[in-house]
DNA sequence: TTTCGTATCCGCAACGTTTTGGCTGATGGC
DNA sequence: GCCATCAGCCAAAACGTTGCGGATACGAAA
């Protein structure tokens, strides 16, 4: 095995000094450009990558990136850090995995907990957050002293921490819309949970939708679920217990319409003919279920791609590259139309109706009631 | 914020050389009892913990454990990243996350590229292998020169790596007895693609059920598949085709299970009245299919458990601790049970049949042929 | 010619550990 | 009372970077 090539050899070969060999793996001016580039040939020659222990050790930046996730059984995760490994693995950073489990299984303790760990530690110096829920707290603190942090659908409420997700209001106002086109009037919803702030805006576009098509908002229409099939199935219940029962049901995750399914099954409905049904999130399963799923489909992969972009380019803020190259890394592909700094602080991205099986114009209008 | 407190302060406050402490911190002998009792406590209050980074510069353990997975969107994986994940929780290892995207979209080059990056990083100094495929060969090739490895269902060939699967045979016998069991004669088999190890063991169990019953085996009955729905649907297709149709069908994934339930339906087959079918993986969707899917349990969960505990035995054998305390960490609840170092270096879980809905008697035995 | 900028580069001291090669002082055998 | 022996400890040298305070050379300005 040969012996591992340091920033020592590398000035060796050149002829200068490791200071000099530093200057230009990190960028830093005061070095000629003749130099700067026999130095690049040599380290690529001898396909030299920087310790990143070293590194971080004398104080350069982490090239670690922690990431935060809850449990990844939540279907959506899976797609979006698609998208952050894909974009992470073009640059030299590295991902550091901290998955806090199901957040209803821990308290507050633990949150704070494994975020302690990660500042303790030192070995990340930035953080992507994915759902974090009611961490979102700590975060702040983080945010505010200086840590670079990107979030990806901040679930609680607004925060100053920057973050992707998807357009929820329009999402949810894209799938009541088209239940109304379809001739839909009593349409309902289910609700996620009422504490993340994506609850609320999905709804907010159904009111407006509805709204919109003149039509009064019935409250015995709408309730909250969790997200979860059961809870999907437990809503769904009770809104085709009702004694003038929706035609449609709009649920706020493609899980909770799959409970719906299930329940129009045991009061005998069939989808669409008698029960429209449209979900959110648009999770890969849905194009498989019976019958596939119409769904409001989130950017997930795409999210989790900008989110890394976001959080390199605050990363190198401080110290903006000319040529978007990182020296030294194995291959850089990363897109400089991604990575530009002018990125804003809020990306909100745009969803997208996948109409499926699951929804039609309701029976009365379609087919005459025989009675 | 607190400067961060080092192992200099500890000495210090102790009264004694940060040779010592970095002795107790690292489980060595030649440190007075009273001594270390001492400097643990002041740890405690301190709330010390050791910086992973210059440990590892100094050339200490790593405390970095790579992960290697092939793509998250692969669903048996977010469950074994969840029993990974609660176990390294609790000692205070961190998990560095390499994702490599789908095999068949990357050339080998690029498998061997990321390995290398784990390498010439020297950030983790250990590796687990979640389905390594085709990149199990570098891994072999590591393994020798001593760097820890452990992999999760090696889907190649045996090497001489610690691995951690189910008992694909048994589960393929378990699944194959039970349809026997029901009264079925003609029973297909679709397999997972033949370059994998697994396949071929759960085709084994299958071949095994059929010969003890007595039966011939029919190579017409037997397809390859490649685990993904599309290709469950193919083959199914095919075998439902056949002049002398099967009247069951063992897929060797679940998700080939559904492609074939499909193709059930456009054969105007009702499951299980007309076949019946039965999966392997149990992954979740499985108990939510209409109908739901009879399957054999991967215990994906203690399989990801017991392969962090095997890697955590490997990193830590050649200095074995007595109380299995991981000083300095946040806490450690490692089961001492799991952890222990008489571990086998190969570990098979049992599987689980699950008996859902998806399997019956052959009609021709239940209900006699009206013509 | 001397005196300064400026551009380019260097040496050295961190950073927080681990590890090595000792150095003590106490113990025990003679 | 002397010499091994040994447990317990220490000082210092790594490890591979980064960053600071200069050096050095080359011209241009004086």
């Amino acid at each position: 095995m040969a012996e591992k090539i340091t920033i020592r050899d590398i000035a060796r070969f050149a002829g200068v000094s490791k200071a000099t060999v530093s200057r230009v793996l990190n960028q830093k001016p005061d070095v000629d450009p003749d130099t700067r580039e026999r130095i690049l040939r040599i380290m690529e020659e001898q396909a030299f990558l920087p310790s990143i222990t070293a590194s971080r050790l004398a104080g350069g930046r982490s090239r670690l990136i922690g990431v935060l996730i809850p449990s990844l059984t939540w279907p959506l995760i899976p797609e979006i850090m698609r998208g952050v490994s894909e974009m992470v693995i073009q640059t030299p950073y590295e991902l550091l995995l901290y998955s806090i489990t199901h957040e209803q299984d821990r308290n507050e303790k633990d949150q704070g907990d494994v975020i302690n760990r990660i500042l303790a530690t030192q070995l990340a110096a930035s953080l992507l957050a994915v759902f974090p829920g009611q961490s979102a707290r700590y975060l702040t603190r983080l945010h505010e002293q200086g840590f670079p942090i990107v979030m990806i659908d901040d679930q609680v409420k607004p925060t100053s921490i920057p973050w992707v997700s998807a357009d929820n209001r329009r999402g949810g106002y894209a799938a009541t819309r088209y239940l109304l086109q379809l001739g839909h009037r009593r349409i309902a919803h289910i609700q996620g949970p009422l504490k993340y702030l994506v609850s609320h805006e999905r709804y907010q576009g159904y009111c407006e939708a509805l709204s919109e098509a003149g039509i009064t908002h019935d409250p015995t229409l709408v309730i909250e679920g969790d997200f979860m099939p059961s809870s999907g199935h437990a809503c769904a219940g009770k809104l085709l217990a009702l004694e003038d029962r929706p035609t449609a049901i709009f649920a706020a995750s493609d899980q909770m319409a799959y409970g719906a399914l299930e329940a129009a099954e045991e009061y005998g409905l069939r989808v669409p003919e008698d029960l429209s049904l449209i979900g959110f999130d648009d999770i890969p399963l849905s194009a498989h279920t019976r019958p596939t799923l119409t769904s409001v489909r989130q950017p997930f992969y795409e999210m989790g791609q900008r989110a890394i972009a976001l959080l390199l380019s605050l990363l190198e803020s401080p110290r903006p590259l000319s040529n978007g190259q990182y020296p030294g890394s194995v291959q850089n592909h990363a897109s400089p139309a991604l990575v530009k700094q002018s990125e804003p602080i809020r990306l909100q991205l745009a969803t997208h109706l996948v109409v499926r099986a699951s929804c039609s114009a309701p029976q009365s209008l379609s087919v005459p009631a025989p009675e």
